[in-house]
DNA sequence: ATCATTTATTTACATATGTAAATGTTCCGG
DNA sequence: CCGGAACATTTACATATGTAAATAAATGAT
């Protein structure tokens, strides 16, 4: 298991004082199997790093339809992204598929931190511009590739997943029905 | 038309010299249709300010095939900013769909400034958010709606859009091929 | 262990979209 | 203006994927 200094450290350095002060505004937090981090049409609020277990980001269309965006397991940073700095409500549903141990604080103390620690201020551009390119490469895969080239896909950026969650799970990420991830490996064989 | 300082002054306020010190960087570029602003393969170095025309950002498949990223028009900061900010070999290409007037600088030229306008990095950092968060309602879109709902709403995101460039920009930006965007036009009638 | 529930696969059919080729249409350079 | 090139639409057929329902398999609670 990746920790979270490590994690963090992996982005940019940090003065010693500064990840102290970082790190003290996290606190552990069990969450269970079905339990939500952060819910749509709320004001978000909590940002949380993943030790263990299984998260998953949806969106939800006017009809009640799942999507899963993106899965989130040890190490990951956890949260309603969009919402926690624009300030608009959050448009999508963060749910553990799994009990999960997380580090979680409320993201007003990160902002809080900035004019203390400039380099924490850096180090919040620096992953927000990680996630962008990651998912720059979602979207991109989205558009270029059918769905068994996302499949291969999957199971290379998320080994294991694919048996700590259930199938529609995937193939929701995938873009498709159950059904079709079905087919999909069936021909594989 | 919507000026650059205008455009930049809406993501967060700037104190009046840090705002010359980044205007300063950008001088005016005219550019002509079919040409290119970022090219895969390279390292990006430019980042720039659309004043009028129309640019696209795209991907080529290892098969040659292109696939329309976004289209840019005023107002909108345009360069291949996963590669600026990683300075890894930049992924997508950047055309003039129309001639173009640009405010252009080099990336490096901004990160420059940091340590001297705290707050060029912050502006940095608020419209790499604001990307993430563009990037994010498209990605939900590529999922949820199909490509008449898609093309219905690429009309409402780019009025006036769809008479300034070709058709096949447009489908290949829905994610379909020409072919299939007649058939939903026709439908419409 | 057993049974009920959830999950996965399969089947049959419907629909969206792709491909390739033919036909129309628009646009631009001479 | 003309004629060719680029673009758009249409047609016919192939394929991927969706939907709904039946069946099979796995899982979990008692």
């Amino acid at each position: 298991m990746y920790s979270f200094e490590k994690y963090l450290s992996s982005f940019t350095s940090l003065p010693t004082a500064s990840m102290q002060a970082l790190l003290n505004l996290f606190e552990p937090v069990a969450m269970q199997k079905g339990d939500h981090l952060a819910t749509e049409g709320e004001f978000a609020k909590k940002l949380a790093f993943v030790k263990s277990g299984v998260l998953r980001a949806y969106y939800r269309s006017p009809k009640g339809e799942e999507f899963n965006k993106i899965f989130f397991t040890n190490p990951a940073i956890v949260g309603a992204y969009s919402s926690l700095i624009t300030g608009q409500r959050n448009m999508i549903n963060i749910q553990c598929l799994t009990d999960c141990e997380l580090l979680q604080t409320n993201f007003a103390r990160i902002l809080a931190l900035y004019e203390e620690h400039p380099m924490v201020e850096r180090l919040n551009r620096v992953i927000a511009e990680d996630f962008f390119v990651k998912k720059e490469r979602r979207e991109m895969s989205l558009v270029m590739n059918d769905a068994s080239e996302r499949y291969a896909m999957f199971q290379q950026q998320f080994p294991e997943l694919e048996n700590q969650v259930a199938q529609y799970h995937v193939a929701s990420y995938l873009g498709i029905t159950p059904t079709q991830l079905s087919r999909i490996r069936a021909k594989k064989d």
